[in-house]
DNA sequence: AGCGTCGCCTTAACGGTGTTAAATTGTCAA
DNA sequence: TTGACAATTTAACACCGTTAAGGCGACGCT
């Protein structure tokens, strides 16, 4: 008789293996028998580590954010506009590596306070740029919103790179819309090449801040 | 014996009922037994109207933006940045009229082309100010996905104007956040007078557009 | 060695959800 | 009068998040 044992469960592990089969089933997919049933567990398990489904998902975002984090490449000599690119790039990567990230990455709370290195660490570059600090909140809370929405649309359209939600053929929108011409042509400038329109909203963004707060 | 008949649903009449319901319950509340409970008619009859519940909510944001539309004071002459603060604000105005209005419309898709009658307004206003087809979309998007971020955000602290969800206290926030002070500071920039917060964002993305696109 | 405690998990169940199939009613036309 | 058809009800299904109660193994104490 086997006597393995598996390694109880704690809050990362679940959080873990939760956001992997995220990208299986998506969010609406995404319950707690399901997740219980990959730990090898049933799901009243869960409430021993996380007081419900809320929980859970908390603790989702805030990997997500330990992983972006992880991931970013800051550099203390960056200029303000390099990091403000490198760290929407960073969260926008973030999200869209997990189908719905943007809806459940919005929808949560952090469960700590770690997300508040990086914040001071932004701040602190945009105050030594010469930012007041009420206009450094300003301009990285202005994109990181940008950025939220950006991929929230985004997802809605292309719920992970390559794959496609079903009712938006250009083409067919063009023709309903027939009546309005600048609409229809707006099309392929709405639904295509994400990745060039997030850089360009970026950049827009961006370019505001510069000008509005006579920083260069 | 009361002879009345209640007059047979209709789509859009189901769509009202369920936006005030809207309000009253949020979204997570919002079931189909409630809705119909509120119609004087049980839930399978929403079946005949709509395909599923997701339909319904397609309505509702349909029903939203037309709305919206209604009470927009759109002039012909407006210049590009008076379009584009009216747009946001009446956009940011609408979604704020229901709790949870921002998620409903983000997670929603319009049911019919109204909606190209206003995009067309603004590409003709735009481009007739001298901006490019491509560039006047960029414009737009950009703010109305900041817009849509913004009211997420803002709708995820502040449900309704007036009340506040639990765990914002930005005094606890700033004590937690003891060993970073710019961030600990930053509190009342972020969680507190959305209103200005609001219209300071959305001056940062019009200077970009008139700084990148050099339309002014 | 025995016993109690406690951490972690299971079993069973509850009320509620979106959704479907089938039966029912009311209305109007032939 | 009958038949067709639109609009709704009744009944049921599978599944959901969540709670209560109990089981089980590991550990510390006497």
């Amino acid at each position: 008789m086997s006597t393995e044992r598996r390694a109880p469960l704690d809050r990362r592990r679940v959080a873990d293996t939760a956001l992997r089969l995220l990208n299986e089933v998506g969010l609406d997919g995404l319950t707690l028998r399901a997740i219980a049933r990959e730990l090898d567990v049933k799901a009243p398990a869960l409430y021993w580590h996380f007081k419900d489904k809320q929980a859970l998902l908390d603790e989702m975002a805030t990997e997500m954010y330990r992983r972006m984090v992880a991931g970013a490449s800051f550099d203390p000599g960056d200029t303000w506009r390099e990091r403000l690119l490198k760290a929407n790039r960073g969260l926008r990567a973030a999200l869209l590596d997990y189908r719905d990230g943007a809806k459940v990455f919005s929808g949560s709370r952090f469960t700590g306070i770690e997300h508040a290195g990086q914040m001071e660490d932004n701040l602190r570059l945009l105050t030594a740029a010469g930012f007041t600090l009420a206009q450094a909140v300003r301009a990285l809370t202005t994109a990181y919103l940008y950025t939220l929405g950006f991929v929230t649309e985004e997802q809605g359209v292309q719920p992970l790179p390559g794959e496609r939600r079903e009712g938006y053929d250009v083409d067919e929108r063009a023709r309903l819309m027939a009546d309005f011409p600048l609409s229809a042509q707006a099309g392929a400038e709405i639904f295509e090449d994400y990745d060039g329109h997030f850089e360009e909203g970026l950049a827009l963004v961006i370019e505001g801040i510069g000008a509005r707060y006579g920083v260069s």
